[in-house]
DNA sequence: CATGAATGAGCGTTCATTCAT
DNA sequence: AATGAATGAACGCTCATTCAT
């Protein structure tokens, strides 16, 4: 049940909105009353953290599995992290559309625990920067915090028009950030 | 008055979010009541829009004229689009904030308006992106409108990160954005 | 001005009603502020009272000119009293919608003014039929006050139904009410 | 209390009005609060759509309940209408007042459902009059609708004067009322 | 005469939350 | 494990009225 109810959620928090969706709206889909809500959470807000955490946890974990490996070069663990994002979108849009636009309706508590894992992600990104720097894969003179900012912006600002069923495919999409990454858009 | 609420208002938008605010918290800062806020305003999401309207075209207006500039390259230009965006954090952040959170309180007329104008401006940064490749300043194997999504991407992610009175400035930034952007971060 | 007012108001309480209408809609209509309506009127129920003196005088003064008219017998006089009342619904029927309907939004102390009037109204009619039963146009065994509730009844109750621009005229309509009331339905 | 929540309000609007009878007037009385309104109903005007329902759903079934007696002439039925309506009062008074006063605060669908059932009621009485027309109890030159129209008028009206607990009681007044009708006020 | 700004009280409604059962 | 009744605080909004100018 408790999962019957994060999983509709997200999707209604998605579609909707978190503070357009009551409490109501998600139990009446599923057909039980709102005192069923409140024997498995505390509050509305601990559902949103629990999604929050459940997203963030699975983006992390896959993350450093493709930072662990050793075999990859940098661009190519670049190239992964930027398509996971993105294809992340098709798969699991409505997750990552909460996870960044419901964000602010957290306490401050719960807040605390979300914003340095979000902030290891991009560090995680800075360091596949500065390994490629040292690998001398990488240019030395752009500052790798700016630069995993700016990749992260280019990234996520795709939820807002990536359409997964539009004429890019998510490949396409990541494979045209990385080019334009790497080697710049201008002409030779 | 009108233009008292329009400016608090956006501080507290930008703070605390459009739906977290409620227009008694508005009109109690400015120590006056409801019914002053109804005499110039039809209702909340009105206010909102104003604030929209007043953002975007100001946006506008600015980028239109560094496009109609004959005499600076493709480059240029990109850069000073780059750098109004970031710069104007400094000067009207909240703004930016409430725009880029708030447009989906809209009404689906206002939506009507808004939604155009903001099309226009990312169509505006493909346009240069496409003289530039006429000219020869870009290259041509990249489609200017995925790439015009990621500049757009990187520079308005910046208002969740970027931080005026940080270590780096608004032109630090944005140069290296447009080093990021015109040269790839790969060494050569 | 101030008939404009008056003219104006009659017009859109009787559309609307009278709570449904505010100063604001009836001003906005004739182009002034509020201001310029507490200038000619103290309150809104201040207004609504004019419409109903305005309304109640003509029409007593009206039945009171029948009633004087020593020519005519009761049934005459009768007749003339309902037809007066029905045919005002053409010509003046919002007056009368505004005077049926939104007597009670009046303040206790002019209800103390209007219902009296009101009152004399219906024993103009009893005072009638009393003439006709000392005349012996009438029966002398119903007791006239009923029987002129019951005339008022039939006649104000057209203020719901009645369509000047239906199948049947004022004066035919008037004429079926003489008729039922004169000689009944039944079948000799 | 669902139950609670309509007898008191019908007592209520009858007395005050609906649009000056405040749902906290209402939950006051019964000391609960306008969270409790608002579990039973999703809207006042839902209310008071419930409170029609019940009136005229009663009247009706009650006024069919008379037409189906085959054993009744029609005089018998029309006075057994016109006593059922004036013996309301006493029964029913407020809810009756409701029902007629408060009619125009219904929605335009809720009205689509009411104003057929009101319609089909005095459609009853014309039924009466023509099934009376045909057995030659009634005479056939006066037309039955505006008859109809009539006698319903004379009988609704007495909800603004009848009053259970003055001189006359409600079968004295029906019964002066229908020899009015039957018989005509005229001496032969 | 008329305006325009401001008030203040009230209203219908929503909704997260509680709790006895 | 789940229900259903109830709470209470807040919210967006309306509007008759006031008053200095």
């Amino acid at each position: 049940m408790k999962d019957r109810i994060i999983e509709n959620s997200i999707r209604m928090f998605g579609e909707k909105g978190f503070n357009e969706t009551s409490i109501q709206d998600v139990v009446d889909v599923l057909g039980v009353t709102k005192g069923t809500f409140y024997y498995y959470f505390t509050s509305k807000e601990q559902l949103l953290m629990d999604i929050h955490l459940q997203y963030i946890d699975n983006l992390l974990s896959h993350q450093e599995k493709i930072m662990e490996n050793q075999e990859k070069d940098s661009k190519s663990k670049l190239y992964e992290i930027i398509f996971k994002l993105i294809s992340d979108i098709e798969k699991q849009g409505l997750s990552a559309k909460v996870f960044f636009r419901e964000m602010r309706n957290l306490s401050e508590d719960h807040l605390e625990l979300i914003v340095p894992k979000r902030e290891q992600f991009r560090k995680n990104i800075q360091q596949v920067l500065e390994d490629g720097i040292v690998k001398k894969e990488f240019r030395s003179d752009l500052p790798a915090e700016i630069v995993s900012l700016g990749i992260l912006g280019m990234a996520n600002w795709s939820y807002f028009w990536f359409n997964p069923s539009g004429k890019r495919t998510d490949s396409e999409v990541s494979g045209i950030f990385l080019k334009m990454l790497l080697e710049g858009i201008q002409r030779d």
